[in-house]
DNA sequence: TTGTGTATTAATAAATCGTTAATATTCAAT
DNA sequence: ATTGAATATTAACGATTTATTAATACACAA
């Protein structure tokens, strides 16, 4: 579990993003008053921070110096001010990825995962301690492996393999699969899904008659587990 | 045993709750006046409140403001009014959930269990005290597990697992399952229910013959045990 | 335009799972 | 102990969901 203080006044977003990130396993608090936020980033472990830069009474860039200054959170940067000077400083400051609004949910998941991953792996600590994943999904070289063997998939698998990766361990309805894949014709009625799930399987299964990786939960959809 | 302080007018509504409720273990404390709520749940150790917003006399979102700024106490708010604003302004004070009047007493369940955990999780001292459970259900991932190996369970038996899960401990009434289970026939004649335990106790207990776990309550029903 | 790779369709097969029914067992009341 | 009602067991059935396969349509790049 992921656990994430956001610092965003937009109420309604801040709604929006914590539904679609549990989806990830991803558990966001938002503060909308960042005083608040601070006093509680200081008593709880989150993994990273959110923050956005336009703020009603204070600067979201002391937030941003506050923060560094006493912790060693990854921090992402949101901001609707187009001015680029903020980019500039936020990142000199040390945040770790600006975001200028408005952003795709899903651009807000995949930054998080990016930026959770290179920190933990410049944790050492962390490093070690680091289970194993089967499969691994690399968005930007948009490459997923099993055991570090880069699976060869079609666009549609991938799309639907990377989606279930994002979720591993959860179940993924057909229709969110078919929702999310722009590859694909979202009709829940066309056998397409069916077949491309099996292909996948033929890829990714070593017994492939007796999935261990993509199961298929009966009514409910399909769901990735190592 | 959960203990809840609900502020609610519609005593008619909080009769039905409570009732429903004290089938998982909760018990429900309703008070019609919000005064008096505010000085009990001063006195009382409650796990959490719900308040509706639509109290004669008094505005629901100066109570849950009380609240707020008095205890550290979860609050769930349930409202009829369907102002957008006021869900976003609970939001904002701090309230840990909305819950839109009407709603199933079931999504009501889920919701009080789902805060409970996360509000138990940041304490870190309950943390250490949870007990190790036997039978761990998690709704998310459609998922029961026994010492932590999964169950592999067909969805009716998943269904009846799940709800024996929420009320460990007390007996569940054939009714009671056959109601709840919208993959199952309603007939109480049938006999796919007592097929469908027996199935489900070939899968957890060690020696079905004599079940230690799933129960039958001779004229009653069924109970799950740890 | 052509060819390759890929999604879709459709038709069939297979697996899954709740139901039924027939029989056995258990338990409590008499 | 005997009886009757409640529950358990087992196997077979059939409806539904999912998988498989092959044929077809489509898109994109050479």
């Amino acid at each position: 579990m992921i656990k994430i203080a956001m610092v965003e006044d937009d109420t309604e977003l801040a709604d929006v993003l914590t539904q679609y990130l549990a989806k990830f396993n991803i558990e966001v608090h938002n503060f909308e008053d960042p005083f608040f936020a601070l006093s509680d980033i200081a008593l709880n472990n989150y993994d990273l921070v959110i923050l956005d830069l336009t703020l009603p009474g204070m600067d979201g860039l002391e937030v941003c110096k506050t923060l560094l200054a006493k912790h060693s959170i990854p921090i992402i940067i949101s901001s609707a001010r187009s001015d680029i000077t903020d980019k500039v400083i936020a990142l000199e400051l040390g945040a770790d990825d600006y975001l200028p609004k408005p952003y795709d949910p899903r651009e807000l998941e995949v930054r998080i995962k990016t930026i959770l991953r290179r920190c933990s792996k410049e944790n050492h600590l962390i490093q070690e301690d680091t289970k194993h994943e089967i499969f691994e999904l690399n968005v930007e070289k948009k490459e997923i492996t099993k055991n570090g063997e880069y699976l060869k998939l079609t666009p549609a698998e991938y799309e639907i393999m990377a989606l279930l990766c994002r979720r591993k361990g959860f179940i993924v309805t057909r229709s969110e699969i078919l929702e999310e894949s722009s590859l694909m014709s979202s009709d829940e009625e066309s056998g397409s899904l069916a077949v491309i799930i099996n292909r996948i399987r033929s890829k990714i299964e070593d017994d492939q008659k007796n999935p261990k990786h993509l199961l298929t939960v009966r009514g409910s959809g399909y769901k990735l587990v190592e």
